[in-house]
DNA sequence: TCTGCCGATCAATCATAGGC
DNA sequence: CGCCTATGATTGATCGGCAG
């Protein structure tokens, strides 16, 4: 009963982890402005509605990703060198991509 | 539009190692929740923080404390505070500080944090599933 | 000029999810 | 199944800007 009560008082941490797609729009976006990673809060409502969850949990990743980014510099960030051959890809092809910017519609 | 410097793309493929951008490198600096009550002792510079705090607080902390670690109990009473009020007079901001063994500071930033939790949820609420239990 | 509040963010940490 | 890392959420406190 109590384990039922603290789940209730802390049905915050009961995280689900966001789907491949939603993780894969987060990144794209993040690693197309890695100059500046601070999605104005347009930028962030649409990402939420891309990606299916709250404008709270667009800010909480991008939180969590430039702190974790900072910390990972300087370390194997395989991650950051996937998104950078889309993106090397994507300009090289001119055009299609549309990773980034607003108002795309992926379809 | 606002595509604010879309394409700031640049070298790319070797980004991770060490291209630092201007927010890498952001660091803030530790945090001093050392304040007086009465006084704000801000910007002083230098240290000189003869043993004055003395006491004051109960967690780890000295000159500088990193993140305070408040207690259930200060928690419970800040929550009940916040119902009643959402905003403190500075004579309530006394008080709970004195009783709760916190600077004023401190429960400044409660109140001002807890009001963003407010709204935040406010805009947000909570969508309770009873699956996964 | 100094202080409180807002909105955004930082930074450390919590607790769970996922991979092995 | 336990262990360890990845990851979403929480939160005390900071930063810049604005108002009184």
């Amino acid at each position: 009963v109590m384990i039922l009560r603290s789940r209730f008082l802390d049905a915050r941490r009961k995280r689900r982890n966001f789907s491949k797609t939603a993780t894969e729009v987060l990144n794209e976006y993040f690693y197309s402005h890695l100059s500046n990673p601070y999605p104005s809060e347009e930028a962030k409502e649409e990402l939420a509605r891309k990606c299916g969850i709250s404008v709270s949990q667009v800010s909480n990743w991008f939180g969590n990703k430039r702190i974790r980014y900072k910390k990972n510099i300087g370390k194997a960030q395989e991650e950051a060198n996937l998104y950078a051959s889309k993106l090397a890809n994507q300009a090289a092809q001119g055009g299609g991509g549309g990773m980034h910017r607003d108002s795309d519609s992926p379809h | 539009q606002s595509t604010t410097s879309t394409l700031d793309e640049k070298p790319l493929a070797i980004v991770a190692s060490e291209a630092k951008y201007k927010w890498m490198q952001i660091k803030r600096t530790p945090a001093k929740t050392a304040g007086k009550p009465t006084d704000y002792n801000y910007n002083n510079g230098t240290s000189l923080m003869n043993g004055s705090s003395s006491n004051s607080m109960m967690n780890s902390n000295a000159a500088n404390a990193g993140r305070t670690n408040f207690t259930n109990k200060q928690l419970t009473e800040l929550e009940k505070e916040f119902h009643f009020s959402r905003y403190l007079t500075r004579a309530r901001r006394i008080e709970i500080a004195a009783s709760l063994q916190l600077n004023e500071t401190q429960v400044k930033i409660w109140f001002q944090n807890r009001r963003m939790k407010a709204k935040k949820r406010q805009r947000e609420p909570d969508i309770l599933t009873f699956d996964s239990m």
